[in-house]
DNA sequence: GTCAGTGCAAAAGTTTTGCATACAG
DNA sequence: CTGTATGCAAAACTTTTGCACTGAC
């Protein structure tokens, strides 16, 4: 269902070493947090990914605070990247789905993803020629998709 | 004082205009506010603009609602766009410099400028095969500069 | 058993709205 | 004059914090 990234198991793997080496504790609602995140090709906002926890903990008590706290620590350990368009509001992205970018719609806010190897490279060199040590990025082209455009 | 972009004479006209054909009125506030961004080279927070438009206006009352809408009316405008960025908050920036991009340290949140003439092409060719009329884009490249990479 | 994590509720921060007044057209 | 814009204050949201209790190690 969704497009192949880093493979759940080895996601997990890889978070469970980077909270042992903080001497962070592995929690029940940290891994379901993760789960749901690699599941979903969607941008979530923090609250809607709150609903969707709460919803896979059958009615068990999710606190919207720990949402915020986990995805910090997600952020901070670069597992998760956070994009803010406009008024669009905050949307929280797995970091390690294969890279990608992004063609928002400015009228309808539609989402496409796209991808292009030229780019991708050209990134790596212009970051090296600054002495910068590139861990991911974004790229937002925004403006109007076929439809809207049509409508305008 | 600040890279070259469009001329501030026609940004006002082009602003003027926009405002006429919405029947809007050209008011200073929003014209301060317009002026001040042309002049300013970083990227500052509706806040911080606020600050600024108060301090310009030597003393005289500027209200936040009054920037948050002025913003608003701008970007729905395509004048200015905001980036958010993890936690450092919005940001705001004049649309209509000359193309360039971001790359942002998660450490110290230095923002460095760049361009690269292949991926604005590039950008651009993809847009048309998706159908889609550009109007902008974001480019943020992040990780850690120079300097935080070598204190890591 | 110890100490970090959690949920809740309160607090802090950010953005929007309602309303009476000011001012551009 | 008319009706939009403004400033202020209140409201609505969003995100963070404090605290007592739970649960991972």
């Amino acid at each position: 269902m969704r497009e192949v990234g880093v493979e759940y198991d080895i996601l997990l793997a890889e978070f469970k070493a980077i909270l042992k080496k903080s001497k962070l504790k592995f929690t029940s609602q940290r891994e379901t947090l993760l789960k749901t995140l690699y599941e979903t090709s969607e941008h979530l906002t923090p609250e809607q990914l709150c609903d969707r926890l709460k919803m896979r903990s059958n009615g068990a008590n999710v606190g919207i605070a720990t949402v915020y706290r986990t995805l910090n620590l997600l952020e901070d350990a670069g597992f998760v990247t956070s994009i803010s368009f406009g008024t669009a509001g905050k949307k929280i992205e797995l970091a390690n789905k294969p890279h990608h970018d992004h063609m928002i719609c400015k009228k309808c806010g539609e989402i496409i993803e796209f991808r292009d190897e030229g780019i991708e490279k050209a990134q790596v060199l212009i970051a090296e020629a600054h002495g910068f040590r590139l861990t991911g990025h974004i790229q937002q082209l925004y403006g109007f998709c076929k439809k809207c455009s049509a409508e305008n």
